[in-house]
DNA sequence: TTGACCATGATAAAGAGTTATCGTTAGCAT
DNA sequence: ATGCTAACGATAACTCTTTATCATGGTCAA
């Protein structure tokens, strides 16, 4: 990344623009907007990149594929919508739940996962 | 599975004996030790079939492969050791987790998975 | 014990996600 | 504006996990 170029400038502007983590795909998808011929290639090359330099953050989740996003957030988890497949933020954590491991076990961190229906599925689908 | 083999008695005897949850290749290598030709087809087969009929239950972690573990156990979570890679189960549960999801959002279940090191790792390598 | 047929084991193939290849395009220093 | 070369786009190839194939072996009812 020694260039700036139009398409790293399009998937840097797409995930400041999105209020929750992006996979490649969607990342590409977002960005093919402003540049309709993008290449997934670059996606990924783009996120290994930025990934590197510190800028952006992988979210790992529960048998889904990882999903990017600003790095330097606060501390925060993520809720995956079975509706619609979408990851979005959820701000809080209980900070208790470093404590939960076995005695002798040392915890670096935890993932917190939720799962249901978003804003918009659960009004939509109505259950 | 509608006859009893050899082979599914190994795959149940090696989850019912462990004290957390497997991987199909770390439950292939343990069966193995009995049963030394049992292939991998084979186990795949089994953790369908044992899924399916709610004797087995699959636990999906971020950004790993889905481990097994036996079904009906009470509500409880998981610890994923970085220096061994083995998971583990953690008892309690904060359930005020469902509780933090964003306004509209409906919460219809949770994962909590810690990170760190386990007793073995944390004291061996000691750090 | 016999035999029908389900399950097995070895391996090929499928699938999904990610990376490498390579000719072409374009950023940037001059 | 020019030229060097990093980055691009299209796609092939790769990795890893899981499933399908099929000849052989083992289970279980009779």
């Amino acid at each position: 990344m020694e260039r700036q170029t139009r398409q790293r400038d399009a998937i840097q502007a797409v995930i400041e623009s999105y209020d929750r983590p992006l996979s490649p795909t969607e990342l590409c998808d977002a960005a093919r907007e402003h540049l309709p011929r993008l290449g997934i290639a670059t996606v990924y090359r783009a996120i290994r990149d930025l990934v590197e330099s510190g800028w952006l953050r992988a979210v790992e989740i529960p048998g889904a594929p990882p999903r990017y996003e600003r790095a330097g957030k606060p501390h925060h988890h993520h809720f995956l919508c079975r509706g619609c497949n979408s990851l979005w933020e959820v701000d809080d954590c209980l900070s208790e739940v470093d404590t939960l491991a076995p005695a002798g076990f040392v915890t670096e961190g935890h993932d917190i996962t939720l799962y249901g229906l978003c804003d918009g599925c659960g009004s939509t689908h109505a259950g």
